[in-house]
DNA sequence: GTATAAATAGAAATCATTTCTATTTATGAA
DNA sequence: TTCATAAATAGAAATGATTTCTATTTATAC
């Protein structure tokens, strides 16, 4: 299957429009393999598209962040980025903080935290972020 | 020992000269089981000291999170709150979202992920960030 | 085609956070 | 105690990423 189908097929089953915009808004992502910034994506975008809001940018990463298509990377500098993840399934993430690429972790430890919590505090648990720093082996190596 | 000597030399240890305003800093987030927004210490810092910048209050807390003194909670409207950690060592949290009470967590498996990243990314792991989310047995009970 | 809701552009606003500069203050030594 | 000095602070101002707003356009289902 072509890329751009998946990326048409993906729309469709969240129920959204399927606009050019959106389309190349998926392929820019999916096709790095680091994450980037609202206004990172929306710089590269313009090439294409001479008219394009930097709020469509935000606003559709946000949506797709909320269906899951995407997920947000946490960083010191409080500014959003975000990383395509082809991975489906529970898991998280390795984030080089040089170079920006994006590593999966499929070990989660969050389900014992979870037992943990339901046994001392006696709470519901609706969420957890869990995020690792670091750098990659290239990135390592060159400080 | 009373509580604003331990923070005097809570001060002092961390090599930071001893206002009064920071011990009152200290002493409303030592005293509140929750976390807070700089602007939150502020309004409750203000009654005390009727000149007291809110910049003051952001640069403490962040000086004392830097410190490991208190600790910065993650939210999803992107505003900073801190939380007042009495507890020692290498440990995670879990915060409910609605009251805002703040429990620790003992487990930890990050070292776990650390070593699937050391064998399969070969990378180095700098820092991590785990939160867990949810609501507090009060909380979850009134839903 | 056509109606309709969704998506978008572009400008403007927001507002938490940071920066800046002059002033004050804690501290350690004399 | 006094003094010198670096650290801390007030208050105003700037910053800048993100959000909001409104009019216009567009994808989609019938």
């Amino acid at each position: 299957m072509e890329k751009n189908t998946a990326y048409h097929t993906l729309l469709k089953n969240l129920g959204l429009k399927v606009t050019p915009k959106r389309l190349a808004l998926l392929s820019v992502l999916g096709e790095e393999h680091r994450y980037l910034s609202p206004e990172e994506v929306w710089k590269k975008l313009r090439r294409s598209f001479k008219n394009l809001g930097l709020p469509t940018v935000y606003r559709n990463m946000e949506e797709l962040e909320r269906h899951g298509v995407i997920s947000k990377v946490l960083h010191s500098n409080r500014q959003l980025y975000y990383y395509f993840c082809p991975k489906t399934g529970h898991h998280h993430h390795f984030v080089c903080l040089e170079c920006r690429i994006v590593e999966d972790i499929s070990v989660c430890a969050v389900r014992e935290m979870e037992k943990e919590i339901k046994r001392r505090v006696k709470g519901t648990v609706t969420s957890h972020i869990l995020q690792v720093n670091g750098l990659c082996s290239g990135c390592a190596g060159k400080q």
